[in-house]
DNA sequence: TATAAAACCGGAAATTATCCGGAATTTTGG
DNA sequence: CCAAAATTCCGGATAATTTCCGGTTTTATA
């Protein structure tokens, strides 16, 4: 972090907010080279700071109307059942997100479906069949206020 | 969705998870022309399928190493008094996520910050300042086992 | 201040995006 | 089932962008 200057972070701003823009586009705004860009870009992912560049869809346009935050806790904490925990749940397509948390639960999974009776199916027939649970807590997104994926840096 | 082809539906696969790959290399994975890809992909931003595309970076590698989800209690349900939590939240840099929920709180917050010094400022400073709370409940990111923005479809 | 290292740049070449006219395919209405 | 209409699809031409290179400028170092 301590060696990105200026440029680096009003690039990584940028990109962040839309990975389309051409190289000819941020060399306008940052008053630098095409080929200065071109270099920037180059080494920031070589050196790991952007990992990906993907597109976001609207979810409500594919189906997947309804996001559910669901709270796991296990039976016990041996490293063997939590890491079999990990490799089961993440096998679900369901499942767009798994943290091992602090607190008074052990995961907080955000669960993608198109609605509630799709997540009844996944709760009933892949979550809840999974060993060691021994509680649920499900919480139901009603309205998204801000959903960013952009870091303010 | 109903109006989403074989071929629409694989060139949304592809771009969640590359946004960058050419109309050339979709087209190659695709068997279709490049035209038509880059016809297919217009049409799908146009009607809002594809709504961005946009960088992620290494949260770590940016000095953003501790995400916390927050879940926040408020006082009184009226309208009011939720739009302007809502328009107060969202103004913090710190708040990547802000959903309302169902259940026994209000809303989760996605919190990013450099570490538990800076969650601390921000819930001091900030979140705790904001009127009608009746309670926050903080929880912390030990570990990521699964973090994806791309929907099965 | 001399030297080395790094950042920066313009321009050339390779690659890609974009557009167009027309062919092929699918849909529609009788 | 067929013909007309609409849509999808394609190849190729052109505009735009990416990528690379040699050399200049700027910055860091001793």
């Amino acid at each position: 972090m301590t060696d990105l200057d200026n440029l680096d972070l009003e690039i990584l701003r940028l990109l962040q907010k839309d990975a389309l823009l051409t190289n000819k586009e941020i060399s306008f705004k940052t008053r630098k080279s095409i080929a200065t860009i071109h270099e920037r870009i180059r080494r920031l992912k070589e050196q790991g700071y952007i990992e990906r560049s993907v597109a976001i869809l609207n979810r409500k346009k594919i189906n997947k109307g309804l996001i559910a935050f669901s709270q796991v806790l296990l039976n016990d904490h041996t490293i063997s059942t939590l890491a079999k925990f990990e490799e089961d749940v993440i096998k679900f397509p369901e499942v767009m997100e798994c943290f091992q948390m602090t607190g008074t639960f052990d995961f907080i999974l955000r669960i993608a479906t198109s609605d509630m009776d799709a997540y009844h199916q996944f709760y009933r027939h892949k979550l809840a069949t999974l060993p060691n649970i021994t509680s649920i807590q499900s919480f139901f997104v009603l309205s998204e206020t801000k959903s960013d994926t952009a870091y303010p840096i």
